[in-house]
DNA sequence: GCATCTGCTGGTCAATATGCCCAGTGAATT
DNA sequence: AATTCACTGGGCATATTGACCAGCAGATGC
């Protein structure tokens, strides 16, 4: 399950340079090509690589507008909750946490006003007590997994 | 900048099955090569789709703890704080968000104890006043954005 | 010590996809 | 009426893929 420094060294220069392929990147890897194949059949079949899906841009789809609400649920409401927020497409993903019944969600619209309606959207069912909402101003470190591969690379070295 | 049903189908279909070319993309859409290579190579200088990279779970790399942290800032140490959280890779994300001087940051760690040391490490620097920190227990809708893309589809239809 | 496994190498092969080109068509714009 | 634009459907040379193979080195187990 760990990975080994070669795998880093795969991942990283995947994320890098998306649109190379086995070929290349055994070239540029200095390892044989089946090596390469193996590597990422191994690393798909062990979920560290789940896919590569699109990486698509929620502001330039039109929601500019990011937000963090935490919600408050009603007792034993969970599950009805779950389901309503997933069938909301501004709602880009939804946890569960420790705290007070909490649940917490990740929210984009297509402008602060438009902000408002999701949110009406959001909270306007039963089971729903009370949300608490942080719009994000900026993103100084954007989501990124290169670091901690490079660090889980260097840990099994 | 929106996109309209065709490049929709695009994506959503690269994003079930990342592993098919456009060649295939073509076949399954119903159109000339031509049109998808066109699309994608419009949706990517957009920024629509930012890249392909590899999707990677930290749970499978040996980080299965997920905390989000809200961090009060000192006045004038934004950039500092900047810096410092950057250089820590369990900070998978930040984000200043509206609120009393505040941030906001995904962590991972490799266990409940560990987590521990993560936070010390990421408030354990001078800007940072308080942090308070809610770990993560379920995910029930992980990241996502097919939805988003579909609603941003049908819109421009 | 010796056999066995496993992973990597460096190579082949046929099948497929790619990047690039083209002329023609239909719809919308000017 | 002329032009622009996106899409079609095709062709072409080149590159990449997936599937194999034998050989080799290091680690493991008996």
């Amino acid at each position: 399950m760990a990975i080994d420094h070669l795998d880093g060294r795969l991942i990283v220069l995947l994320a890098r340079e998306p649109r190379i392929g086995v070929l290349e990147a055994s070239r540029r890897l200095g390892v044989a090509r089946g090596t390469v194949q193996a590597r990422l059949d191994r690393l798909q079949s062990n979920g560290v690589i789940r896919g590569f899906g699109p990486d698509v841009d929620p502001a330039a789809l039109g929601y500019p507008v990011t937000a963090f609400a935490t919600l408050e649920i009603k007792q034993g409401q969970g599950a009805d909750v779950r389901a309503h927020l997933g069938g909301v497409p501004e709602v880009l993903e939804l946890h569960t946490t420790t705290g007070h019944g909490d649940m917490f969600c990740r929210l984009v619209a297509r402008s602060n006003a438009d902000l408002q309606r999701v949110i009406d959207r959001v909270v306007g069912f039963d089971g729903i007590v009370r949300a608490s909402t942080a719009i994000v101003m900026e993103n100084p470190v954007p989501l990124r997994i290169i670091p901690l591969v490079e660090q889980a690379a260097e840990d099994t070295d």
